[in-house]
RNA sequence: GCGAGGGUGGUGAAACUGGUAGACACGCUAGACUUAGGAUCUAGUGGGGAAACCCGUGGGGGUUCGAGUCCCCCCCUUCGCACCA
C-alpha cells in the first residue's frame, strides 16, 4: 500500500514529471475522432500574476477538458497570451523596462502559476500576440478587411487624456473619466482607421439566436447594437439671409406623432447650426455651442440634468402638416445618432416634453390613449389613436406608421429606415506596443496596403516609446521605420505609424491554436474545419460586448471571404463569477486581501485548491474566498485517502446478518450509479459545486459501508473504488492517480487520466423501498415505507390504515387522494 | 430612468417540468480517543416547544391537495445601458 498518510506535496513531486514525460496533455492528431475545443478567454499576462480569482475559470475548463478526454473526445485545450496593448505598455512604462521584456517575464510567471494548478494545457500550441509570427497574420487580416472595403480612414473625434498625453480607447474611459487618472477627458479630432463593423449589424444581431450563450450577454449585445426601426423624413428649412432651401432630414421611430411637431432641434456639433442661425441669434448660439463643447461627457449626458438650448432664429416646414416651426439647437440631441437632427414632439416624447416646458414651447397632442384622456403634466409615449392628424386621424397609431411611411415614400420626402446605435470600430492607436497597421502613405497613390508577402511589418525595437501627445504615435519618431517605398509606384512613401487596437489580436486567436506554428497561412483550412467552432468558451462577463462582438465580426468576414465554413466562432459561452477577498471586497494589492495560488498550493496542495475553486459556490455567481471553508475540502481528500488505503480497517465490525450485508452492498451500488450520473451531468452543466458534493456523498456512503466486515475486497467494493477514482480524476488529478496506482490499477491499465469515463445504468438508480411522506391538507403527518413497485391502490390501503393518518382523516370526507410516484402521498380532506 | 439578475439557517450554499425546504460543507454543541491537535472519529444542529404540534425561503395578497418555484403589488440589492429621437 501507499504511504501512511496523504502527503499532497509528495504526490505532486512524484506525478508532475511523469505526466510531462508521458505527454499526458498533448492534443491528439487523430482527426477521425470527435473533437472538443475548450477555450479560456485570451488573458493579458499582467505583472501582478494570478490570484485564485483567475482560477475560477481555468479550473472548471480544465475539469471539463479532462472529463471530455476520458469520454473519448479529441480535446483541444490551449493557452496563449494577449500580450499587445495598452495595459502591457503602461506596465512597462511604469517599470521603465521594454514591454517585450516585461511581457516575457509575466508570461513565465503565469505559466508557473498555471502549472501549480496542474491545468492540462497543451503548451506546444502556446501563442503570443506580440510575436512577429503571430501579428504577421493579424496584419494579414487587416489587409483582408481592407481588400473587402471594411477598413477605412476617416476624421473622427477620439478620447484624449491630457494627463496621459495620448488618445484613449473607448473602454479606457469610464463614465467620462480617464481610467488611470479619474479625470474627465475631452475629445480631439484626428484622422483614424476604422473597421466597418456596422455593415454586419443585422447578421451580428440575427446570429445571436444560433449560439448557446447566457441570455444577459446576448441581451447586452443586442442593446449595444441597438437596432431601431423608424423613418427618415426630410423637413425644409430656410437659410436666414439667402432664403435658400435647406434639407433637414430627421430620423424618428414615431412618425405617427409627426403632426405633433412643434419645433426642431439640431445637435450643436452639426455644421447646419451655423447656416441656420439668424444674425440676431449668432452671439447666443455661438456661446451655447462653445459651452456645450467644453462640457464633459458626464455633464452632457446626465439624464437628470435640466435640458438647455438656444433658438436659431430660423424655421422649418413640416412636410405633412405644413406647419412652420422654430429650429433650435440643444445638446440633448446627439450629433452621431440618426441624422443629428430631431423633430420634437413634446406631447409624446419625455425629453421633448421637458425641453418644451423649460422654454415655453407649444405642446400639441396627436395621439389619444385607447381609454380616457391624454395624461396631464407628462408626455404620453404609448401607442393610441391618431388625433388632429389630417386624413390619418382616427387610425390606430401602429397602422398610421405604415400609412405615413407609404405617404412619405410616394412623395419622395422620406422612407422607412433602420438605425443602429453602435458605431464603426476605431482601431488606430497612437501607441507603440501593438501591431503596426500595414499601410503605406504615398503622395501620389494615397494610402496603399502593404503587399501580403511583405508581412510582417515589424514593430521596431525602441527604447523611448512614451506617447508623445501630439496625435502621432511613437513610431513616427523612427525614420528607418517610416521611410519606405510605395508598393504601387515604388516612389518614396511613408509608413502608417499607428498601431492596431489590442482587440484586433484577440479577434482571431482561436483560429491559431489548431495550427499554431503555420508559417504559410494564419491557419490551415482543413484543420480549422475540424476544430472550429469553439465548443466551450469561458471567461469574464466584462468582455460581453467588445471582444465577443469583434471576434464575431471577423469570423463573419472570414466566412464571406470563403476562409471558414462557420459564421459564429464560439458555440457555447459561459461567464464565471468573480472571487472576492474574504472581506467581501474585490481582491486588490492595496486592500491586502489577495489570495494567490502559490500560498494555497503550499498550504493545502493543488488538488484541494482545485476542488475548492469548484466548491466555492455556483459557477456564475460572485463568491468570497474563505480560509475556513477550504478545510472541508482538505478533509475530504484525507478521508478518501484513508478510505481507499484502508487506514480505518481496525474499526471494521461484523455485519449483523448476511441480509444486512447484501442490502448495504445494494445501496452502495445504487450510490455508485447516482454519483456517476450526477458528476457527469453536473460537470457538463457547469454545476461544479454540486458535482463535488456528489463525490462527497459517494465517499460518505463508502465510509459507512466499509465498516462492515466482508465489504473490502468484494467485487462491489472494488467497483465503487474504481468509480470514485475515475470521477475524482478530473478534479483532483494527483490524489486519484496515486490511489489508482496504489490499488494496482495503473500497472494493469495505465494512468487514471487515460481511462474511459464511467457510465451509469438508469435502472440501478431506483431504490427497492420508498419512503412516502403523507401530506394531509398540505402538512406532512406521517411517513410510510413501501416497496418501490407498490400499486397506488395498495399504497392507499397502507396509508389509510396508519394511526397518524386516521387521526387526521377520521370523521372527514376525503376529497382527493394524490400519489406522486416515488415522491409523496397527498390527501385533501374536508 | 430603462433593462437583466439576485434576496433561502450562525456561514457558503442545494432544491429536476409546482411535490418531504436546507443536500454537501463550514461553524457550533456534546461525547470518544489521545505520543494534547487549529488532528481524527461518533452523535446532534432552521426557530419555538417537555411533547402533540406551531412557525419558517425579503414583505403583503392570490392560484393549488401542495408554492422557494406560478400570478399581482411593494421593499432591498448587484450588474449593464444611460437624453439613441
Amino acid at each position: 500500500m501507499a504511504a501512511d498518510r496523504y502527503d499532497f506535496k509528495a504526490l505532486q513531486d512524484k506525478w508532475k514529471p511523469r505526466w510531462q514525460a508521458e505527454g499526458l496533455y498533448r492534443t491528439g492528431n487523430d482527426l477521425s475522432r470527435p473533437k472538443y475545443y475548450c477555450l479560456d478567454f485570451f488573458p493579458y499576462p499582467s505583472g501582478s500574476g494570478l490570484s485564485v480569482g483567475h482560477l475560477r475559470n481555468y479550473v472548471p475548463t480544465d475539469v471539463i477538458s479532462r472529463m471530455k478526454r476520458m469520454q473519448g473526445f479529441n480535446v483541444l485545450h490551449p493557452m496563449g497570451w494577449d500580450a499587445f496593448g495598452l495595459p502591457a505598455e503602461n506596465f512597462a512604462l511604469q517599470k521603465g523596462v521594454h514591454p517585450a521584456i516585461t511581457t516575457s517575464e509575466n508570461v513565465a510567471n503565469y505559466k508557473r502559476q498555471l502549472a501549480l494548478a496542474e491545468t492540462s494545457y497543451d503548451w506546444s500550441r502556446e501563442i503570443n500576440s506580440s510575436a512577429p509570427d503571430y501579428y504577421r497574420w493579424t496584419q494579414w487580416f487587416f489587409l483582408l478587411l481592407h481588400e473587402r472595403g471594411l477598413a477605412y480612414q476617416a476624421e473622427g473625434y477620439q478620447w484624449f487624456c491630457e494627463l496621459c498625453g495620448t488618445v484613449l480607447a473607448n473602454e479606457q474611459v469610464e463614465n467620462g473619466n480617464c481610467w488611470r487618472h479619474e479625470k474627465p477627458v475631452g475629445k480631439r479630432k484626428l484622422k483614424q482607421w476604422y473597421f466597418r463593423i456596422t455593415q454586419y449589424a443585422d447578421r451580428l444581431l440575427a446570429d445571436l439566436d444560433t449560439v448557446d450563450w447566457p441570455d444577459h450577454i446576448k441581451l447586452m449585445q443586442r442593446n449595444w447594437i441597438g437596432k431601431s426601426i423608424g423613418s427618415e423624413v426630410t423637413f425644409q428649412a430656410e437659410e436666414p439671409g439667402t432664403g435658400a432651401r435647406l434639407d433637414l432630414p430627421i430620423f424618428t421611430t414615431r412618425i405617427d406623432t409627426i403632426f405633433g411637431v412643434t419645433y426642431m432641434v439640431v445637435a450643436p456639433e452639426s455644421p447646419l447650426v451655423a447656416r441656420l442661425t439668424a444674425p440676431a441669434q449668432k452671439a447666443a448660439v455661438d456661446a451655447y455651442v462653445d459651452a456645450s463643447r467644453a462640457k464633459s461627457e458626464i455633464e452632457r449626458t446626465s439624464t437628470d440634468k435640466e435640458k438647455t438650448g438656444v433658438f436659431l432664429g430660423s424655421y422649418a416646414i413640416n412636410p405633412l402638416s405644413g406647419d412652420r416651426v422654430p429650429i433650435w439647437t440643444a445638446d440633448y440631441v446627439l450629433a452621431h445618432y440618426g441624422t443629428g437632427i430631431v423633430m420634437a414632439v413634446p406631447a409624446h416624447d419625455t425629453r421633448d416634453y421637458a425641453f418644451a416646458r423649460g422654454y415655453d414651447l407649444p405642446i400639441r397632442v396627436v395621439i389619444m390613449p385607447a381609454s380616457g384622456d391624454a395624461p396631464e403634466g407628462e408626455a404620453y409615449t404609448e401607442p393610441g389613436t391618431m388625433h388632429a392628424s389630417g386624413r390619418f386621424t382616427g387610425l390606430p397609431s401602429p397602422e398610421a406608421i405604415g400609412a405615413l411611411n407609404a405617404e412619405i415614400e410616394s412623395r419622395g420626402i422620406g422612407k422607412k429606415t433602420i438605425n443602429f446605435k453602435f458605431r464603426d470600430w476605431l482601431i488606430s492607436r497612437q501607441r507603440y506596443w501593438g501591431a503596426p497597421i500595414p499601410v503605406v502613405h504615398c503622395n501620389g497613390c494615397g494610402a496603399q496596403p502593404v503587399p501580403p508577402e511583405q508581412l510582417p511589418v515589424v514593430l521596431p525595437s525602441m527604447s523611448e516609446f512614451r506617447p508623445s501627445g501630439t496625435g502621432k504615435g511613437p513610431l513616427a519618431t523612427v525614420p528607418e521605420f517610416v521611410r519606405t517605398s510605395c508598393p504601387k509606384c515604388s516612389g518614396p512613401a511613408e509608413r502608417e505609424t499607428d498601431t492596431m487596437d489590442g482587440f484586433a489580436c484577440s479577434s482571431w486567436y482561436f483560429l491559431r491554436f489548431p495550427d499554431s506554428t503555420n508559417n504559410r497561412a494564419a491557419f490551415d483550412r482543413e484543420t480549422a474545419q475540424y476544430w472550429l467552432p469553439v465548443d466551450l468558451y469561458v471567461g469574464g462577463a466584462e468582455h460581453a460586448v467588445m471582444h465577443l462582438l469583434y471576434a464575431r465580426f471577423w469570423t463573419k468576414v472570414m466566412y464571406d471571404a470563403g476562409l471558414v465554413s462557420f459564421q459564429e466562432p464560439f458555440y457555447r459561452l459561459r461567464n464565471q463569477g468573480m472571487v472576492l477577498g474574504s472581506d467581501g471586497q474585490k481582491m486588490s494589492k492595496s486592500k491586502g486581501n489577495v489570495v494567490t495560488p502559490d500560498e494555497v498550493v503550499e498550504k493545502y496542495g493543488c488538488d484541494t485548491l482545485r476542488a475548492f475553486m469548484l466548491f466555492l459556490g455556483s459557477f456564475e455567481t460572485e463568491v468570497a474566498w474563505s480560509d475556513e471553508a477550504i478545510t472541508g475540502i482538505s478533509r475530504f481528500h484525507y478521508r478518501v485517502w484513508d478510505l481507499i488505503t484502508g487506514r480505518r480497517d481496525s474499526e471494521v465490525k461484523p455485519a449483523t446478518s448476511p441480509d444486512a450485508l447484501a442490502s448495504a452492498m445494494r445501496e452502495l451500488e445504487r450510490q455508485r450509479n447516482v454519483a456517476i450520473k450526477r458528476v457527469t451531468q453536473e460537470v457538463e452543466g457547469f454545476s461544479f459545486n454540486t458535482a463535488v458534493a456528489a463525490l462527497m456523498e459517494l465517499s460518505n456512503a463508502m465510509t459507512d459501508t466499509s465498516l462492515l466486515a466482508g465489504v473490502r475486497g468484494s467485487e462491489g467494493w472494488e467497483k465503487a473504488v474504481e468509480t470514485m477514482l475515475l470521477l475524482l480524476a478530473p478534479i483532483s488529478p494527483f490524489l486519484s492517480e496515486e490511489l489508482w496506482e496504489a490499488t494496482g490499477r495503473r500497472e494493469r491499465s495505465g494512468s487514471v487520466h487515460v481511462q474511459s469515463w464511467p457510465t451509469w445504468e438508469e435502472a440501478a438508480l431506483a431504490r427497492q423501498t420508498v419512503e412516502y411522506p403523507v401530506q394531509i391538507n398540505g402538512k406532512v403527518r406521517d411517513r410510510v415505507n413501501v416497496a418501490a413497485d407498490t400499486a397506488d391502490d395498495a399504497l392507499r390501503a397502507v396509508v389509510l390504515a396508519r394511526e397518524n393518518v386516521k387521526k387526521h382523516v377520521e370523521g372527514k370526507q376525503i376529497a382527493k387522494f394524490i400519489v406522486v410516484p416515488g415522491r409523496l402521498v397527498s390527501i385533501a380532506v374536508k
